[in-house]
DNA sequence: TCGCAATTGTTGTCGTCAACAACAATCTTT
DNA sequence: AAAGATTGTTGTTGACGACAACAATTGCGA
């Protein structure tokens, strides 16, 4: 129970009322969050979204998500390697990976070369194209990398890191 | 330029390849993240998504959502709040809130009261069914913290929750 | 006070994403 | 050769963020 619930059981006047035992509707920042403060979820929740939106936006000019970002990422540092240990790397399912990499590849960043060791599979490669656009992205989201050490500073970043170098 | 993609070029031999410069397709924690080791958001989303099945499995037997808690949490301790109000506070869109709330309204654990001082604004109000519910929907969601805590460490966890305060 | 802009809740659409289920082709094991 | 597993693919479902439009209502300025 928040401190600032009970003080409403108890009497302690709000400012603002209508009618319907309601506490100021507005003034967004003097809302109780109540239990979320305590929930690492919620936290990470609202981190997560605000990272999302500025990589998208510092790469719009190249038209890049985080997931393809991902994704070229390993292939290029890994050529060769089949769709499903991709997935399983990153955590994506193999469904989501199709689509995901139709879009790179009509895009002619990424190629699938059929596997003659293993008819299934695919090789995935990054083409020649791909690989000096990845580099670019790069660029750019290490750029994006310093706009969250500017919101939450350097060394809260790397503490980030290290916390959560178990899900990687 | 990661050290294994240089070793790769640099003809350090590969263990197992499939005639296409395939390198391993298996042996998925052998896979370099090369880039991706040093972005926070990738981290973050990994462990984002962690925590929401956790929570969602923790919750499962009151079929509560990590959305759902938070929205009944703000209203249980800021009882009239308007539905701007808890949009602006969680950083949910208005849209979003209203199917939220139509599903939470028809569980009979919240209520929309017309508000007589401004008609457009509905005040948000917890029911006495949905009071107890939330009670324990705090429980359980407590438990799943202590899964966080098991997860990642009881200090990373609050570490954590203060380097990620300014988001909540 | 009248009229116009802003606000509130609502509806709808679009795209991303996780989670499943099913399937054909292919491999592996027996 | 038969049975079972794996790989890529297709499709569905539901949660979610973003956006646009709308009616009802409010508030503000001329």
């Amino acid at each position: 129970m928040s401190e600032r619930a009970i003080h409403r059981q108890t009497g302690v006047p709000a400012r603002k009322r209508d009618g319907n035992g309601a506490a100021r509707p507005n003034d967004a920042d003097e809302i109780d969050l109540d239990a979320l403060v305590g929930h690492a979820g919620y936290a990470v929740r609202r981190f997560q979204i605000w990272i999302f939106q500025d990589f998208v936006k510092t790469l719009s000019e190249v038209d890049i998500r985080p997931t393809q970002y991902s994704a070229m990422t390993v292939i290029g540092a890994n050529p060769g390697l089949t769709q499903m240990a991709v997935a399983k790397r990153l955590g994506i399912e193999r469904a989501r990976l199709v689509h995901l990499l139709d879009s790179l590849e009509s895009r002619r960043l990424v190629k699938r070369i059929k596997s003659k060791a293993d008819r299934r599979s695919h090789a995935l490669h990054l083409t020649a194209q791909g690989t000096t656009a990845l580099a670019k992205f790069k660029r750019l989201a290490a750029e994006h990398e310093r706009h969250v050490e500017a919101k939450i500073g350097k060394e809260n970043r790397e503490h980030l890191l290290r916390i959560l170098a178990c899900f990687t």
